[in-house]
DNA sequence: CGGACAATTGAGAGACTTCAACAGTCGTGG
DNA sequence: CCACGACTGTTGAAGTCTCTCAATTGTCCG
């Protein structure tokens, strides 16, 4: 990969990126002029919460962590996304402030897009805007089934649940899951202790039938055994897509 | 209140929801054209999660509550929505679907306007997409503060939390507040038993100098004991207004 | 007044957390 | 190349929070 930030490179990226599909090559151009590729280094921050927003970022790779810190010194991990994923777009309303924190959990690279570009085409691009509106309620959605999850679902099936998801993102159809970061963050990533995922992960083992982790990699004899252990407790129409 | 489906008073109504006040008057009687005010009993279902959408919803009056069911019966509460707020606009996107079922908790009154004539405001109206997006993003704020109170804060620190939020929604000071619904509706809707909330309101009673609870209307001294106790767990620059 | 339902209370079980100890892994520096 | 330390991950025991089940009280309405 290149670290490079011309205007073509950027250009080339943003077209692969669902959101940014439509958008007719001016458009394109217009972001690639103002946008930057930001390589990162694990653990960097890229912005706080309750800070004035200047850009929103796009992931080429690696894994974002979106959280929040309370008084008491508690962290909350309220999404870890990948490529592809749109991070920072909540300040565009309201006072122009991010609402999370964003940590790189990973080598990663990002693309940032000054706000004030991203909010005028907006404002004028009325294409655009339907493809972000779209955007923002899927993601809407998403959110909803996490807060089922949490709700309604025990640990063991809550990492049922992520493993599936994993699955489904996978290119391959093999049943063998490699699990994308750190356990630690995974168990934040689903609300619950390290000590927690690793104790539930073991009775998750035993439930479903065939199923062996070696390290960070899981192997499935039938992925429905998982689906039927896990969505029990959900009410979407199994397995879970979201 | 009248219950009549002209127009007129449609037009009159929907003219004092945030999201339609920056319409064009020629966008206001579309829309009031082809909806229409609905009265729904208590207990009466609005529509069912993974039904076909026809409509989306504006609340006039009373509590509607948003909910979905799982293969074991559980039901997990999403939200409890009342005057001014949105509800069935999911099923803008993606296959026009509802992604939870609706009911009225109460005597509600909710005015009916078709998806295929929102939609195509949403398609043609660039400033009414843009007050949509803006309302939708706020949603998702609101959600995931949603989602952060369910990991970080305790039961009676949930209950704080929506004490304060009635508080911040009235339109007196005073520091007595009525709960809006029954308790074991609360309860759902903040994600716990009826029996954990009437113990969690107990304890909340304890920790919180000056608390009174006298059936359904809590007094309060000062509001800042009962944000000192509940937002100690959440991340937000307290009171928490969402 | 009685029935239905909301709300409370008690006792015990279950899920998750906390604290503490320990095993495994990886990279660094001697 | 090995030893050391830092860190991730696992395991045990005890504690906390919430849930479940069951019994009881309170309240509203016919």
């Amino acid at each position: 990969m290149n670290y490079s930030c011309s205007t073509d490179t950027i250009k080339q990226y943003l077209q692969t990126i669902p959101i940014f599909k439509e958008c007719s090559n001016d458009v394109l151009s217009s972001f690639s002029q103002h946008a930057c590729i930001k390589p990162l280094k694990k653990g960097q921050v890229i912005f706080l919460s309750d800070e004035p927003a200047t850009h929103l970022y796009v992931v080429l790779s690696g894994w974002i962590s979106l959280f929040r810190e309370t008084e008491d010194g508690e962290q909350a991990i309220i999404d870890i996304l990948t490529t592809d994923a749109l991070f920072g777009d909540t300040a565009l309303f309201d006072q122009q402030i991010y609402s999370y924190s964003a940590e790189a959990s990973d080598e990663c690279k990002v693309i940032a897009i000054p706000l004030s570009v991203f909010k005028k085409e907006i404002e004028t691009n009325h294409a655009f805007t339907l493809s972000f509106l779209s955007s923002i309620s899927a993601a809407r959605k998403k959110q909803d089934m996490e807060l089922e999850h949490r709700i309604l679902q025990t640990a063991p099936q809550r990492i049922g649940c992520f493993l599936l998801k994993l699955h489904a993102n996978k290119k391959d159809d093999k049943t063998v899951i490699t699990l994308p970061y750190d356990k630690t963050l995974i168990a934040a990533r689903l609300g619950m202790k390290p000590e927690t995922f690793s104790r539930a992960l073991g009775k998750l083992k035993k439930e479903v039938d065939g199923m062996v982790v070696k390290g960070s990699t899981i192997e499935l004899n039938e992925l429905k055994d998982l689906a039927t252990y896990s969505c029990r407790a959900c009410s979407s129409i199994s397995p879970c897509k979201t």
